[in-house]
DNA sequence: TATTGTTATACTCTATAACTATA
DNA sequence: TATAGTTATAGAGTATAACAATA
């Protein structure tokens, strides 16, 4: 029954750390919870919602492709495009020049789901953004894509402890 | 084939709202994927490793309590526990007063996991927020709080639009 | 009558491995 | 021989509903 991260006598820049990442816990889990709750009002769960908003951005491509950008196998593409085929979102077609590959497109129900996301989310960035000051929001961009370098560097596998 | 979010000839604080909405999905997206893959290391899943954190950090509890603190529904505590105790990591115990309930404790080897766990937190805040002036990360957290407290109110049912 | 945890059932996401059809 | 997508199988997380034991 530790308490909660730090409260020991720390470097008080260790706290500030701490308390930092906190936030950055706390925000991906409710992120992730409220697009959840949004996407199941519009029939979608989230690995579905993201390959049809891939398939909307950068235009019909193969489930191989799709694997690679989701980053999952090509087994779960599958089962991804199955769902979102039985619900009218998606369709697959023939590859003009590969046999062996499906051209998996949007249908005008997909296309208007991902429009609809679209708006979602523009409409959340107000939201979320609108009252910060262009100073602040900047430094915030700043501080995260320095997050976000780190984090990607930890996943080399290389640069692993 | 429309672009990734906003490059039309908009406002450019909406640009800026829309470009910092990017990166926080990124960063949630990259964090919980390079915790899976810590946890995944330890034998741990994301799921379990939270109940393992709530049992080490608030003391031994009811799995409805639990229920309550992740969210989910009491079955799924069971089902999150059984493969805790399987790995030897979390145990059932009677409840002092109420014999409905069970008391839910970590073993010793959970107990060392937990710590663990909370010493690799310790050392990946220090990772990513030891370079940032600490100037920028009060700035940094102020936004963060400010988002959150968005996303908090956002759930209320209420004020669902 | 309400609450605690369980059994029963089902859906989704995910993975590996073996297979078919093409390249 | 290698690649694209599938079938087969399995594990984990999640949910609802019905039930037993206890409050």
């Amino acid at each position: 029954m530790k308490r909660i991260p730090n409260v020991g006598g720390e470097d008080p820049s260790e706290a500030a750390a701490d308390a930092a990442l906190a936030r950055l816990f706390e925000l991906a889990v409710v992120l992730f919870r409220q697009m959840q709750r949004d996407l199941a009002g519009r029939g979608l769960t989230r690995a579905r919602a993201t390959l049809l908003w891939y398939v909307y951005h950068q235009g019909p491509m193969t489930q191989r492709q799709l694997s690679r950008l989701l980053g999952v196998t090509p087994r779960n593409v599958t089962g991804l495009l199955d769902g979102l085929q039985a619900a009218g979102l998606a369709r697959r077609g023939p590859h003009p020049t590969d046999r062996r590959a499906t051209l998996v497109t949007l249908t005008e129900q997909g296309d208007a789901a991902a429009a609809a996301m679209h708006a979602g989310y523009r409409q959340g960035a107000d939201r979320l953004f609108g009252d910060v000051p262009a100073a602040d929001l900047t430094s915030f961009v700043t501080t995260l894509d320095h997050v976000l370098a780190c984090l990607h560097d930890m996943e080399r596998p290389a640069n692993q402890a």
